[in-house]
DNA sequence: GAGGCGGATCGAATCGATTTGAGGAACGAG
DNA sequence: CTCGTTCCTCAAATCGATTCGATCCGCCTC
């Protein structure tokens, strides 16, 4: 017995049907060469009569020999990926720019699954033709391996740029540094920092960014943008994710102690708006008292009326760039690299330090 | 010449180099059949040394006449799908469950793309097995007509139980009327609710739900909810989308006039913690002044450290069901629809009416 | 009327795998 | 020594389309 029992018309049926031959059968649906009016119409109605919806994708791909398929390989849980905004939009940028290009997305979860294999079965065995790694890989990623195995074209977001693969990034180390220089200008000295994870490990607490092994590039550039201020945080505190609860909690623990900093950079605008909370509840006045800021330039309801002082990038243009890539990827060249830039935009939430 | 003119090696090309026959050499990958030991690694062998990284999925599944795809259509905008934790939780227990399944996720806007066509073109077109309609279409709906047409079996979620297709969804209307109880046994009598958008229209602001197009499922149950206590709200405000600064605004018009309600009763977690904001705002202290309940039973940072009163519906287990719904489907049964139960969880937001 | 030409149609090969039923080797039993 | 069995292996059909090159037909030109 064939694979399903299914008795679908195909294309040939049609043909017959219509009293053609399948190959102009074919033409008549895709319209690629010379076929006669008359003829297609004819075509067309046998279709119909037999309720054939169109050519079926499987054979038309292995044709082809195109999925028309782009596999976004979202790092870790989704939810969380999903709770962060900056991700949402860019999926939802990039979803935009690849639907005119025919092209879909599926969506890999990534995570090493708990039953041995490191990578995610999806990962080994879609059909995809061009596959996006939020989150960059490094070289040593077994996911980007295992793409690289399969002779995938890769892009990968804010990763580094490594042979072999579209890099689409922002200029997030200048941007972290313009911004740590304006809280300086303040008159800011004791400057804590919250940051992204560092590694796979996800802590949650102080460390030390000497010692701590640091794996993900995006925490480490922001990280460096500080120091290239000429600036040495009092205090780095490590979330395990970019979510208001983590900010929260890490806000809590920095300046709940008497010695509290005056400033605090976090990683992403969700942190910077936890601290913002949590410095509400400690009955600390916003910049009055502590001046708090952060990176993305999400549009932020809550922590209204305050408007928080942030790095914007531009997460619409990232989507139309991922977009690009993966078309020249799909055209067989190879894309430079991306970096798109950043712009300083100061709210309400830095102010002069304290007396 | 051929599609495209790579030359990645097939499985034929293994097979000769292991010195085997091709079924022999698809036995070594698949595993179904009696095969060597040692012919076996003789395969897989030649494999390694061709680089050869496993059968092309577009192969197989043409001959299984399985995509391995699951597709998802998300109402409207995507990002706005992702802003809402339900969407995004909802879609991430999905994933989890299809996994295990060896079934992919494909993302499908669905939106009416404005170059004519009602449908997209992903839902024409795109191979799947299975289709899930986040956002219960109606009968009408020309997504679902599209699915229909090709064949394609279909789960529906918070829609309308229909004839052929797969609906999970959970018990909103008896939820709202446990809610709105609780709120009349405070003694409430001034109730106001704030709506999920009534149609595609999406509009922003008063409504008189009985002369207004109420096209979304969703909207309708959770509003006959209420109705079914035997209240009649003095003000149903109606917005867009269900976001925390939908709510805000939803939230000031609301309870900025002099003969305010005293209780707000909305129709999701996020536009709850909106009119929070609001309340808050406008100096109205919560509850002594206004009581304020919301839908879905989300856990909101951003509201401590106040806990809303709401309705708990188990996200978790609905992307359970939908996997079961999708697995059912696949193996060519027709599931039941499953409607999952919701409890009420009293929280802070709602008090007894003020003097 | 022969030759030429362009447009429509068709037959056959091809994409890369899976699967079935047949064939063959090795081996033990009678 | 012959006749089953058992266990592997293989050839061929099949999934459903696309596309190349050939053919065919009608019509125009000389």
């Amino acid at each position: 017995m064939g694979p399903l029992s299914s008795n679908r018309p195909t294309l040939a049926d049609v043909a017959a049907a219509a009293g053609v031959s399948v190959s102009t059968a074919s033409l008549a649906f895709s319209g690629a060469g010379p076929i006669a009016q008359a003829t297609r119409e004819r075509v067309l109605a046998a279709a119909q009569e037999l309720s054939y919806s169109g050519p079926n994708p499987l054979g038309r791909q292995l044709r082809r020999g195109r999925a028309g398929i782009v596999g976004v390989v979202i790092g870790d849980a989704l939810r969380r990926a999903f709770r962060e905004p900056v991700s949402a939009q860019v999926l939802d940028g990039l979803v935009g720019s690849l639907g005119p290009l025919d092209l879909g997305v599926l969506l890999i979860p990534g995570t090493s699954d708990p039953s041995g294999n490191p990578v995610d079965p999806l990962i080994e065995s879609a059909a995809m033709d061009v596959a996006v790694l939020m989150w960059g890989g490094t070289d040593a990623d077994p996911k980007l391996a295992a793409l690289r195995r399969r002779g995938i074209p890769t892009v990968v977001l804010e990763g580094l740029p490594m042979d072999g693969v579209a890099s689409v990034g922002i200029a997030d180390r200048r941007g972290m540094t313009e911004l740590t220089r304006h809280v300086l200008e303040l008159g800011h000295t004791r400057i804590a920092t919250v940051t992204l994870p560092f590694n796979a490990e996800r802590g949650d607490g102080l460390v030390d960014p000497d010692t701590h092994p640091l794996d993900w590039e995006i925490t480490r550039r922001r990280l460096a943008g500080i120091l290239d201020a000429g600036v040495r945080p009092v205090a780095v505190y490590e979330t395990p994710a970019s979510l208001v609860e983590h900010g929260r909690t890490a806000g809590l623990a920095l300046l709940g102690s008497p010695d509290r900093p005056t400033a605090v950079i976090a990683q992403s605008d969700l942190l910077a708006a936890g601290v913002v909370l949590a410095a509400r509840e400690l009955g600390l006045r916003v910049p009055q008292d502590v001046s708090i800021a952060g990176f993305d330039g999400l549009e932020l309801p809550w922590v209204a009326p305050d408007v928080l002082t942030t790095v914007v990038q531009p997460l619409e243009d990232k989507g139309v760039a991922i977009g690009q890539a993966v078309a020249t990827l799909l055209a067989g060249e190879v894309p430079h690299a991306v970096e798109l830039p950043v712009a300083l935009r100061v709210g309400t939430t830095t102010g002069p330090v304290p007396a």
